[in-house]
DNA sequence: GCTATTTGACCATG
DNA sequence: CATGGTCAAATAGC
């Protein structure tokens, strides 16, 4: 099999080697914006958050550095996997690749066992290999018309599911599109209610909408949360429209919260990243520990308008979130997410193809709002403004 | 009758 | 084994 693919590999190694100098020049971008950033947070008396932000002007100080600190060595791991520095670099999640983090082989192992189990399900019931993102949607706006008011983020959704999750007083609920089987849409989300703000919901898409139908966007929620995401696929262009509503929503009241986004692992803070994308590694499951929610099933089976503003920064979890811009196929679609760096590095590939994504917005009109991005290598948490992933 | 929701069970994953 | 995600039969609503 290896045999027969070996021109075929030359060449997305030569792909990777350029998407990798690349990626390395768009790092260094973002090493550039944070610098001005750090500037900006600073020469401002009173950096501006979310109104459920209470970060201090040290812990911004705190991030910055850290940000500075993790784009370096994103740079340094960029090149390496160019080739530019010799040997790749590995990241400390690299060495131990999650079973999840290779989606095809996924694919074709669920494929396997439904050909080998019995026939009791159709479907596989393994966790989709889907780009992910997260975004809390506030539904308690009075203008309009409340928590239980009409939602709706441009899709229709069809409830498949409720569960309820060990340490949240609410229950999960699980959604899909509605033209899941007529237009084999695979795009999901699971709405929670958050713990903190019950008129605030945290919504985790996942996939992308394929499917050509889409009901009349409102915005009566307000984006107050960020968007996460892995399994990052580039190229995606189907179904990220609303998306970019959401964006454009976020663009308008971006703030920024960089209270929480400290290194790995700790994470016990509920940093409430206004306005930022998280990123974080698929390797744990989502939402285990901070989509704390309180509790009640009156999920608006609807939609919300995942108003890109708080995530609960998942520090813990190595949960990677982008924006859903950038996110396409998946399986055997290569897009950047195919950089290719293969196996030996699947995490790696995925962070770098977020950041491939977030960078390659940059130079948006809009400006560059690097909301918070932790790029700690060592937990390999990373927060994006959602602001750069204008597709 | 059709479509959406509820809910218990099944299954993958760690 | 605990947990989370999904399925699908039962049920509800239009």
């Amino acid at each position: 099999m290896e045999s027969t693919d070996t021109g075929e590999q030359h060449h997305k190694i030569h792909n990777q080697n350029q998407i990798s100098i690349v990626l390395a020049s768009e790092l260094s971008r973002i090493h550039q914006l944070v610098i001005q950033l750090e500037s900006q947070i600073f020469k401002q008396p009173a950096f501006t958050y979310c109104t459920a932000c209470t970060s201090t002007s040290s812990t911004s100080k705190s991030i910055v550095s850290q940000l500075l600190s993790s784009t370096e060595k994103s740079i340094f791991l960029a090149k390496s996997c160019a080739g530019l520095q010799g040997e790749p670099a590995s990241s400390p999640r690299s060495a131990s690749v999650s079973p999840r983090s290779d989606m095809s082989e996924l694919a074709f192992k669920c494929q396997d066992q439904q050909d080998d189990n019995s026939n009791k399900r159709e479907t596989c019931k393994k966790r989709k290999a889907l780009p992910r993102w997260r975004s809390q949607v506030r539904v308690g706006s009075m203008s309009m018309g409340g928590v239980e008011g009409p939602l709706d983020d441009g899709h229709s959704w069809r409830k498949y599911g409720q569960k309820d999750i060990l340490g949240a007083k609410h229950p999960r609920g699980y959604y899909r599109c509605t033209y899941r089987n007529s237009q084999g849409c695979l795009a999901t989300k699971q709405v929670q209610r958050t713990d903190e703000d019950p008129t605030v919901f945290d919504v985790v898409y996942q996939g992308t909408h394929t499917c050509t139908n889409k009901s009349n966007p409102r915005s009566g929620s307000n984006i107050i949360s960020s968007g996460s995401n892995n399994n990052i696929v580039n190229n995606q262009t189907v179904g990220s429209s609303h998306e970019e509503d959401y964006l454009n929503s976020l663009k308008a009241t971006l703030t920024v919260k960089t209270e929480g986004l400290g290194p790995s692992s700790i994470g016990q803070e509920e940093a409430q990243v206004c306005n930022s994308i998280s990123f974080s590694f698929p390797s744990t499951p989502i939402g285990s520990g901070h989509v704390a929610s309180t509790a009640d099933n009156s999920f608006p089976s609807g939609s919300f308008l995942p108003t890109f503003a708080n995530s609960p920064a998942t520090s813990e979890s190595n949960y990677f979130s982008v924006s859903p811009c950038g996110v396409s196929g998946y399986g055997a679609g290569v897009g950047v997410g195919g950089l290719g760096f293969g196996k030996v590095d699947s995490d790696l590939t995925e962070v770098i193809s977020a950041l491939s994504a977030a960078t390659s917005t940059t130079n948006s009109p809009m400006g560059v709002d690097v909301g918070g991005v932790d790029f700690g290598f060592d937990g390999l948490d990373f927060e994006i403004d959602p602001c750069s992933f204008l597709c």
